[in-house]
RNA sequence: GGAGGUGUCGCAUAGUGGCCUAGUGCGCCCGCCUGCUAAGCGGGUUGAGGAUGAAACCUCUCGCGGGUUCAAAUCCCGCCACCUCCGCCA
């Protein structure tokens, strides 16, 4: 949710931030419209009510005839304050739906357009050459079938397409994965967090995922809840409704979570493996800070997901994503994008956004410092999500005869293996 | 799942239809007094919105949402959270 003041003072800015999406702006009519119709509807509800409350204080002190005239009065002003409630409510209601539908205002910085005009930031570390090595790379689907690391068989015959089961040194690459993000986030100043992965629509929606992507999004009728699609909702909710102290700011928690997406629209995409799945464990990192220091927190989160890549020794590139694939609460995004050897294409394995105060708007979560109190900014970023973290590190460290090289910084965390060999 | 209880300002409490514009104590902030500290004295101390050049000012906020009434912290209904007990359960 942006700030209405905006709407008043500057509507060309909300204009410019939905053309960069590649959106209308014609939702900037209705919205000056609603909040000239809300506003005037308070004028006239709160003047009857002064006037109701003014009467009433009379009422205890009159006798007599005078008494009955008075209620008379108040009897007749009461029903006009009642339907001047109803009218200033609904106006109110009005311009709350429409803020709630607008995304936030897209970042002069981000590059206009859709999700195929990303720019390219840097590319970091150089993808190995099979070629010369002299064997063709195995894609992580033979290579998780070879190391008994994964089932996807046994997952769809389970839970259907898109599931999966870890077994073996594949489940232990996530508890190694898991431990290692966790100890790395801890040293950053993040506090460690296991979160709810069901949530009330307050939370989902306050964070912005019953927008555009609600279709992505699981949901129990039988109990109006969610299943989280990432920690960054329960993360976000933590604070909601409450005031924090600015010199706390920035306050860090990284969250282990279940990420549970429907992959709506994705039919026939990624169907190999497990790149594109309906679960899977992510590591979180979350932030909490001002608006104001929110554009250097956003570097460092990036900087601590290309520090975390690095440690795995994987070839990697960071783009900043089109204004248009943002999603509903970033103003800007990078993403950080593993080379898969097999697919011979960067993919996505993390993603740092900046929320600024959209999140914090719709959750209600104030900083008070020494101007006042003003809506939190929030950030999140991944640290790692299992299933394509594991994909990246079987391909790119596979050996000729289908073992795995671990990288050195993760081996503490497996056994001091640094191998891992195939079944068989 | 069943039965009962509780929910008031940062904390603790008072308040059972109209002088509640929510009192008091503690904590916190400012000032006075004071070798220093404490005590004492005086003042301030929820949040949101509207109006204004800025104020004064006005409205809302007693877990949340409805209702009754001229008038609701107070009465009624629904929901939520917490506590106690029973059942079930990892």
């Amino acid at each position: 949710m942006i700030d209405v003041r905006v709407l008043r003072d500057d509507p060309d800015v909300i204009r410019a931030a939905q053309k960069r999406r590649g959106e209308s702006d014609a939702i900037v009519d209705s919205l000056i419209g609603a909040e000239e119709r809300r506003r005037s509807s308070i004028g006239t509800y709160e003047a009857l009510r002064a006037e109701q409350k003014q009467l009433g204080k009379l009422i205890p002190r009159a006798e007599g005839e005078q008494k009955q005239q008075l209620l008379a009065q108040t009897k007749e002003l009461s029903d006009r304050v009642k339907a001047a409630e109803a009218t200033q409510a609904a106006a109110a209601a009005e311009l709350d739906d429409l803020l709630r539908a607008l995304p936030n205002l897209a970042s002069p910085e981000a590059p206009a357009g859709g999700e195929d005009d990303f720019v390219t930031l840097e590319e970091v570390g150089t993808p190995r050459d099979f070629a010369a090595e002299g064997f063709q790379p195995r894609d992580h689907l033979e290579l998780g079938q070879m190391l008994g690391a994964f089932d996807v068989e046994r997952g769809a015959k389970v839970s259907g397409a898109r599931f999966y089961y870890l077994t073996g040194v594949g489940a232990q690459l996530e508890m190694a994965l898991t431990n290692m993000a966790m100890t790395r986030a801890s040293e950053w100043g993040f506090t460690p967090m296991i979160p709810p992965a069901l949530v009330k629509p307050r939370a989902m929606e306050g964070t912005g995922f019953l927008g555009q992507a609600a279709d992505d999004v699981y949901y129990l009728p039988k109990d109006d809840l969610y299943l989280v699609g990432t920690s960054e909702v329960p993360l976000a909710a933590y604070h909601s409704d409450e005031i924090l102290d600015a010199e706390q700011m920035p306050l860090r928690y990284a969250a282990f979570s279940p990420c549970f997406r429907r992959e709506a629209g994705s039919y026939g995409k990624d169907t190999r493996g497990i790149f594109r799945v309906h679960w899977f464990d992510k590591v979180e990192m979350f932030i909490y800070t001002t608006l104001e220091a929110s554009y250097a927190q956003h570097e460092q989160l990036l900087a601590w997901e290309k520090q975390w890549l690095d440690a795995l020794e994987l070839p990697y590139r960071v783009i900043d994503v089109a204004a248009g694939d943002l999603g509903a609460s970033a103003i800007r995004k990078f993403d950080c994008e593993a080379w898969i050897p097999a697919q011979g294409k960067y993919r996505e394995v993390s993603s740092a956004s900046n929320c600024t105060q959209f999140q914090a708007r719709r959750l209600d979560i104030r900083v008070r410092g020494e101007h006042g109190t003003v809506p939190a900014a929030t950030l999140n970023g991944t640290l790692v999500a299992m299933p394509r973290t594991i994909i990246a590190i079987l391909e790119n460290h596979q050996l000729a005869n289908g073992s795995v090289r671990v990288p050195a910084a993760l081996r503490p965390y497996l056994q001091d293996r640094d191998v891992i060999e195939p079944l068989s």
